[in-house]
DNA sequence: ACCGTCGGTTCAAATATCAAACCGAAGGCT
DNA sequence: AGCCTTCGGTTTGATATTTGAACCGACGGT
């Protein structure tokens, strides 16, 4: 591993419910030696991506993050762009509605709305990454990669998470075949326990599938009513975004929406 | 210089108006050996700071940004929190309002809105970096910094960038001491023939002077009147967005501050 | 067919990383 | 107070990685 990609994984050390690190502390999670994990943390506060919060104190995400961030928005409207319509999503749904994006190989939410139709809901501050197996957002991401790129996720080993986690590959393949023919996908406790969630996969303007929208509701509340209601409203929802990402549906998903809606 | 360094400064060569740089081009830029720069393109890749638009084609900045940015924001909410206060003082001054952040050693702007008083306006999507010497908001930050960092950048070669660029270290002290003294900095042409600026530092949490509020106007717009209304809606916005961020005044600052409301 | 440039790759020579030990300062505990 | 641990940060010399120049094959223009 190359000594850029220690530095950056560095930052993803930090989390909602890690904001700050010590030296020392990073030094043991990274796994880096302490000398190094210092230098690389340096080079990074010269940049602002890290800085720290007194004098001799921890470290924390720095400030250049939200100028490149803003940046990157300017050129490719993501983020700003999706909010209205996963907001409305999470109204129409009486649920919490999540957008999450694919980074490199990675599954990370990047923004969620919750309605306040029930008391109980399903947060999501806490989720760092999806794991593309166990959750209704990662199938539908991965029923449109490449070939190489599902492989490779599905050689890897999959972690079981609640007693409801599907980690064969041969039967997430199916899975994921049926998400093809279906046009969205489905996670019933995977994750958490309780949690049941439906997704659609997101389309960006190089015509890729960039991201997945989703619904993710108590397991109780998912009535077949529930579940056509959201199926619909995350078509609809799902269609807006890839719109205004710029991007269009594959034909054959085209189709199935069109005749859901 | 470290690796990690060079490839930060990547990041750094896109802009507003270079949104896509391909490999060849990058390694010109920065200088670097293109077996480098691909390398060190590659690993931030890997980690979804960049991305490539196509295949075999052009780099541009990428989707994790957007998350770590949202972290960040999360923990110590800045741009976010300072928008509605940067879009009254634009209101209010019937003038450009940015607002900057010091960023490792280098004061960027991060936000911006406008007035719609005059077809006429000092526009801000092309400004990447403010030099401290030359614009109110470098002064402004300059003043409440520790010497060793004013020293250093006054020691530094200090580019005329107009006519009227004040680039005598010595009087540039005098000047920051005056800033001190009145509590908000202003800058004449400086950094662009015909503008005319006025800018009050920010202070956050840490109680560091972390950034600071700008309002920018056509010099020819700049009536003894109208610095006197943007002096006191600046004034007005940079103790809400300082009380915004948690941060506090300086004693004199806030005393200074007090007589002018 | 030629030329220049593109993104990407290869392999000695230069540079950065590692582990361990050390430093002064700060905080907890007896 | 005194002791002990941990903190952020620095130094050392052996070791592993990064570097830079040349080199591909592919593409587009002439």
């Amino acid at each position: 591993m190359g000594t850029v990609s220690k530095a950056l994984d560095l930052l993803d050390y930090f989390t909602r419910s890690r904001p700050l690190i010590g030296l020392s502390d990073l030094a043991r999670l990274s796994a880096l030696n302490k000398a190094t994990c210092f230098r690389l943390l340096t080079e990074l506060a010269d940049h602002g991506l890290v800085e720290q919060v007194g004098i001799g104190r921890e470290y924390r995400l720095g400030p250049s993050l939200l100028r490149l961030a803003a940046l990157r928005e300017a050129q490719v409207p993501t983020r700003e762009a999706a909010m209205p319509v996963l907001q409305a999503l999470a109204l129409q749904s009486g649920e919490t509605a999540h957008l999450s994006l694919l980074m490199a190989d990675v599954l990370r939410p990047l923004a969620h709305a919750y309605s306040s139709a029930h008391v109980t809901k399903v947060t999501m501050e806490d989720a760092e990454e999806l794991p593309f197996h166990a959750t209704s957002s990662g199938l539908a991401v991965l029923a449109f990669q490449p070939d190489a790129f599902r492989d490779a996720i599905l050689n890897r080993p999959l972690p079981h998470l609640t007693h409801h986690t599907e980690t064969n590959p041969t039967t997430l393949r199916a899975r994921i075949q049926e998400v093809r023919g279906l046009g969205y996908a489905e996670s019933r406790g995977g994750f958490e326990s309780d949690v049941h969630s439906m997704a659609v996969p997101l389309f960006d303007a190089l015509g890729r599938c960039s991201g997945a929208l989703a619904v993710a509701a108590l397991g109780s509340r998912m009535t077949e009513a529930q579940r056509r209601l959201i199926r619909f409203a995350l078509i609809k929802a799902g269609t807006e975004i890839t719109t205004i990402w710029g991007g269009s549906l594959p034909a054959d998903i085209a189709t199935l929406w069109r005749l859901a809606a």
